[in-house]
DNA sequence: ATTCGCAAAGTTTTT
DNA sequence: CTTTGCGAAT
């Protein structure tokens, strides 16, 4: 080993804090790492320098979240120490291995199936069915939930217990031992149980756990802040004879919570490992100054956290910028124009930039404004490849092959193509399986003995399990060619082909793209008798691993997709309560702190800029409807963003001309909306806000177009006369749908509440700014004023005893 | 066995 | 506004 840090290619360009990381060997290590601050390099660089000290490589396990990042840090370790093959896999994946090798322990034969999310589904209902229970105004989602919560809990369906006056628990308690028992039949398990079988495993065998644990002697979890209880355990289990434990994760990028990550596993790391050493990675190599200032003041607001301490030597940078449009639409084609003028002035490419939301349905807007301005997109996690009809089918017929008792499998295929075994013959075959605990297959082989069978479909029947007996005994080939007799004997590619529709055209090629899967695995594992692996790989593989940085072209994702990337400019839309924070999480403070941390992560994607955006008016489920900004923007340095609001404008014209006419596609100009073309109002019609004074008048931008004419009761945002300016022109401003929605002259639907309940500090609502605070209050009674402060508009005066303001219970 | 129509519900989703 | 699931109808 060497000494000298700047000699060692290994420490070299790293600060001593991570240098310290590198450099330990023994002993449980947490690496606590901020956004952007090299972890992953870090962490290979220490994996090589374990395996330089002379530490075998089958001793070393790492263990990530995502194919991705075991990709990525498999790449970047065979750079550093070529030829080592050092155990680099999800934690699914892991499990898999390991059940694999201990399958009989927990019930299961060696050729167990996984099921993925609706093969565990369809079991659960058809477990439902067969045990004849009415779950009542619960869905079998919302059970399969409650199950999967538990099973990443730890809590066996033999533990299960319900909490007293829990209708859902009390459900649960009932399906959840007979799902697992269809489980077993199947010879299968869910995604769950590859941790809690592994789990429950290691518990119950302390001979097999003395065994892994000597085995794996350094392991390293990645993302350590979105591990479950079950994980917790496995990894617990591991590491208490050889105790070189290595975490890394950040607390404030924990956004799995609903899925069952457990943020006190990092928080209480070092209680669990008393003797830990702890790394602190806090210097940000991927943002400007700004971007991270106002990341690190939002983040600042959460309680359940270790306290991190940020920076940057990287400059200053632009700063955020916030802005305001009145629609989705004018946010999504004003963030469409914004690339596509950077695109075209040379200054950036397609790949560098990325837009951000909390939900997908929101990407619609995008798509449209995208393709209207000819800029190339991706949209992370569409229709996924692995998910479509067609390519469940063909697997469930491989699946069939390997695991004989697979009933979903067999369920998926028996009929398809059709060959006449219909609902009633299967309902028959279920009926004679389930008591006698046998699989669908075993029951098709006993066809004649099955009650109230027709002679048809015993005959159907028969020729069915001849197919999958004649397939059975290519299991052995190679995939590609397997797969290519199962579609021909099986009549499922000539049943397709004898169809003309254009859909089922596509399901061919898909076919043939899953020939095409099957033949590079068939050239990455050479010889026969792979059939299990392959099954394996295909069902822990997501398809959001193909999509990285190899096309030219803007990314669209969800917020959660977005961890772990990076982009040079990102554009975090829809910053609106009830979508970020979501609504959902209203109720429960800790969630809203993962709502907080979500955010976070979002604009800790950033680079050189972030662009928040938020619209007045969305468009949501078919419905408009008026937002409010996010409660998180009052958390954030607003006063020295770059904001825009252009969500109340102000037109003038002058007498005699037309007022702007109110439709969306009015003829204005919306993309050339700027900030000084426009000022604001406040509900009493006076001018106000910071910008009052440069009230300014875009006369150039009305038509002809005719005013819409009044309609008593619109969802529209409509423009409104609301006063005359000093050398008389009129004055339009866009409604709100707090005056759309009360009779005129009215300005609140509810009376004012009492004036004397506001005091300084507190912290109101408006329905249209949105949550503000308090800043001073003067004047008494009937006339008492309240100075507010808004994050996107400003401050703004108040009449406490007319105005619509509400406290804000916190 | 497919197709049609209507009702209901619609966070996020590494595996 | 979608998508999805179920039941009835061809």
């Amino acid at each position: 080993m060497e000494a000298n840090p700047l000699n060692d290619p290994l420490l070299k360009g790293l600060t001593a804090a991570q240098q310290s990381a590198v450099l330990h060997v023994d002993g449980p290590l947490l690496i606590l790492a901020g956004p952007g601050s090299g972890k992953t390099r870090v962490v290979t660089h220490r994996i090589a320098h374990l395996l330089r000290t002379g530490i075998g490589p089958q001793r070393i396990l790492a263990l990530t979240f995502t194919n991705k990042a075991a990709d990525e840090m498999r790449r970047r370790i065979e750079r550093l120490a070529p030829g080592k093959q050092v155990w680099m896999s999800t934690f699914h994946r892991f499990c898999a291995k390991m059940l694999r090798e201990h399958a009989r322990l927990v019930g299961l034969r060696e050729n167990f199936t996984i099921y993925d999310t609706s093969d565990s589904q369809s079991a659960l209902k058809r477990t439902l069915e067969a045990i004849d229970f009415d779950p009542g105004h619960f869905t079998p989602q919302q059970i399969a939930h409650h199950i999967s919560w538990a099973k990443n809990n730890l809590i066996p369906a033999a533990q299960y217990q319900p909490r007293p006056g829990h209708p859902l628990g009390a459900v649960t308690a009932k399906i959840y031992p007979s799902y697992q028992q269809t489980l077993l039949t199947a010879n299968a398990v869910d995604f769950d149980d590859l941790l809690l079988h592994v789990a429950m495993l290691l518990r119950e065998n302390p001979e097999v756990r003395t065994m892994l644990d000597a085995r794996f002697r350094y392991i390293l979890v990645d993302e350590y802040q979105d591990t479950n209880l079950a994980q917790y355990a496995i990894v617990r289990a591991l590491s208490m004879d050889y105790p070189n434990l290595a975490v890394t994760g950040d607390p404030d990028q924990s956004i799995y919570g609903w899925r069952g990550a457990n943020l006190s596993n990092i928080l209480e790391f070092e209680h669990d490992y008393p003797d830990v050493a702890v790394v602190r990675l806090e210097q940000n190599y991927r943002s400007t100054k700004s971007i991270l200032r106002a990341a690190a003041s939002l983040i600042a607001h959460n309680k359940r956290r270790k306290e991190k301490d940020l920076f940057t030597d990287n400059g200053e940078g632009d700063p955020v910028r916030l802005t305001t449009y009145v629609t989705n639409r004018e946010e999504a084609g004003a963030i469409a124009q914004t690339i596509a003028d950077a695109l075209r002035a040379g200054t950036r490419r397609p790949r560098d930039f990325a837009v951000f939301y909390r939900v997908n349905a929101l990407s619609r807007t995008f798509e449209f404004a995208f393709r209207d301005a000819g800029i190339p997109y991706q949209i992370a996690g569409g229709v996924e490849f692995f998910q479509r009809m067609e390519i469940k089918d063909v697997l469930a017929y491989l699946r069939l092959l390997n695991n004989p008792s697979d009933d979903e499998a067999f369920l998926r295929v028996v009929n398809n193509p059709p060959r006449g075994i219909g609902k009633t013959s299967i309902k028959r075959l279920a009926e004679y399986a389930v008591p006698r605990r046998q699989t669908l297959l075993e029951a098709a082989r006993s066809a004649g003995a099955v009650d109230g069978l027709a002679k048809k479909a015993i005959a159907s029947i028969g020729k069915f399990v001849h197919l999958i007996d004649t397939l059975a005994h290519l299991a052995m080939k190679e995939i590609e060619e397997l797969m290519g007799h199962v579609l021909v004997e099986s009549g499922y590619k000539g049943h397709l082909k004898e169809s003309e529709t254009a859909e089922d055209d596509e399901r061919l090629a898909n076919i043939e793209e899953l020939l095409t899967v099957a033949r590079e695995f068939d050239e990455q594992h050479p010889g026969d008798g792979h059939l299990e692996e392959f099954l394996e790989q295909v069902c822990l593989v997501n398809d959001t691993d193909v999509l990285d940085g190899e096309d030219d072209q803007v990314t669209l994702m969800t917020l959660h997709a977005s961890k772990g990337l990076e982009f040079p400019v990102v554009f975090l839309s829809a910053v609106e309560e009830g979508l970020l924070p979501h609504e959902r999480s209203r109720e429960h403070p800790d969630e809203v702190e993962e709502e907080r941390r979500l955010f976070f992560v979002g604009m800790t994607r950033a680079q050189d800029e972030l662009h928040l955006s938020m619209a007045r008016y969305r468009e949501f489920r078919g419905q408009r409807r008026l937002t409010v900004p996010s409660q998180f923007l009052m958390e954030l340095p607003v006063s020295e963003f770059e904001r825009n609001e252009a969500a109340i404008r102000v037109w003038t014209t002058f007498p005699g001309e037309d007022a702007p006419h109110s439709d969306k596609h009015d003829g204005i100009d919306h993309a050339h909306d700027g900030i000084d073309e426009h000022a604001e109002i406040d509900e009493h019609g006076a001018a106000g806000g910071d910008d009052a004074e440069d009230l300014s008048f875009d006369v150039a931008s009305f038509d002809a177009k005719k005013p819409a004419p009044p309609t008593a009761a619109s969802d529209e945002p409509e423009y409104r006369e609301v006063g005359q300016s000093a050398r008389g022109e009129r004055i339009f401003r866009l409604t709100t749908a707090a005056e759309l929605h009360a009779p005129a002259g009215v300005q609140s639907p509810e009376p004012g509440i009492a004036p004397e309940v506001f005091h300084q500090g507190m912290v109101v609502r408006h329905p249209d700014y949105g949550i503000g605070k308090i800043m001073a209050l003067s004047g008494a009674g009937q006339r008492r004023v309240a100075t507010v402060a808004f994050p996107t508009v400003g401050q703004k005066k108040f009449i406490l005893a007319a105005s619509v303001l509400r406290p804000v219970k916190s």
